[in-house]
DNA sequence: GGCGCATGTATCGTCGTGATACATCGCGCC
DNA sequence: GGCGCGATGTATCACGACGATACATGCGCC
């Protein structure tokens, strides 16, 4: 998840750690922006994977070690990984964060992969909805004033937010009437400006 | 935050961890229930510290160490420190679960506690909200479309639970009107079937 | 001349998660 | 009659994220 949008952002232009971790807040949210204790490992991981590179600059050869900006910068690898993880749903892309980091990424996203992501989530947020609906009509009487309030102010949101998804999809499916050929190359629907490369077109095994 | 979720369960019932769990779960919203990963520990170190015993049902001597149900229940040292942490506010109250936790007892909670813990909520979503506006409109424009609606959505759902909160925060204010008398001893706004039994009121040092 | 603030890198203890293991019991179903 | 399966029930572990903290530099501003 942190890889994702750690690779996603690099692969627009190389970065410090600082400006990544502002970036990525921006991305997603502002709150619900990665501290740098997870930041730097993760960029440690990457580095080691061969992902990214991680320039020091030439330490000035004075007495103290100092401790010198570093600039992360994509490498041919990390943009071939980055290119399938784009081409792949994975598990996380579905709860809130994951989803979120995803959603960051859609213009650089195949239009197939962007529809699966959305309805997969839809039916995420619409289980939610359903056990929080049914548990409020099953013992929503006997329940806590303020605790039915915060549940039905959760039906709400959660409520909220299938419409919302619903109304993506849609404009999602109507930029992209295609759905009916079934042809056997499902292209990348992408701008030519992208910097990713897509890696063949794969049928489910 | 799973102590005071844990010790206000028990304070209405001795229970099995399983069952914890499912009350939890159904007290905070079905998603967001905590795992055993975290409940065994809390529960464990609950009863080093004395707030709740752990009844073991005597292990049949057979060869095998049977691993007996285990019900635990809460002690009057227990319900001491609960009633003090009904009585605090603490920095985790008005996080999402930290609030959310307070609020499944607020009819516990004395009343001006609970106006404090509303209040303290409203002003960290606003904070949440009041960024989010001016990320918006300051980068806007230049923003991912995905990016942007994901933004926007957000910030619609931190708006109306700020809306939620106020109403939450109004009706409490016209059910207890007395906020003129500033009386010495601001006494427990309780219902007389409550469990806990509160410390005695105490005015900021 | 010094104060505070943004920039910048880095670590650490703490805590919750998600997966997993194991065990018992009642129930339906063939 | 026995078989499996889902609910009940306790427990651990590796992993990952957080939040606090430390340290250093450069810049503007009063």
């Amino acid at each position: 998840m942190l890889d994702f949008a750690v690779l996603g952002l690099l692969n627009e232009s190389p970065m410090h750690g600082y400006e990544l971790r502002k970036r990525l807040a921006a991305l997603l949210g502002a709150f619900r922006a990665f501290s740098y204790g997870s930041l730097y490992p993760t960029l440690r991981r990457l580095a080691e994977a061969g992902w990214i590179t991680e320039d020091a600059p030439l330490d000035a050869p004075g007495p103290r070690a100092r401790r010198g900006k570093r600039v992360y910068r994509i490498t041919a690898e990390g943009k071939e990984h980055l290119a399938e993880l784009l081409a792949e749903v994975g598990p996380d892309a579905f709860d809130e964060d994951g989803f979120g980091a995803r959603l960051a990424f859609f213009a650089s996203t195949r239009s197939d992969v962007r529809l699966q992501i959305l309805e997969g989530r839809r039916r995420r947020v619409e289980e939610q909805r359903d056990g929080l609906r049914s548990a409020l009509s099953r013992a929503g009487e006997r329940l806590d004033r303020y605790t039915r309030e915060l549940h039905e102010h959760g039906l709400d949101s959660v409520d909220r937010e299938v419409r919302w998804l619903t109304e993506l999809i849609e404009s999602e499916r109507s930029e992209r009437p295609q759905t009916r050929p079934r042809s056997g190359s499902e292209r990348a629907a992408v701008r030519p400006d992208e910097h990713v490369t897509y890696p063949e077109s794969r049928e489910e095994p």
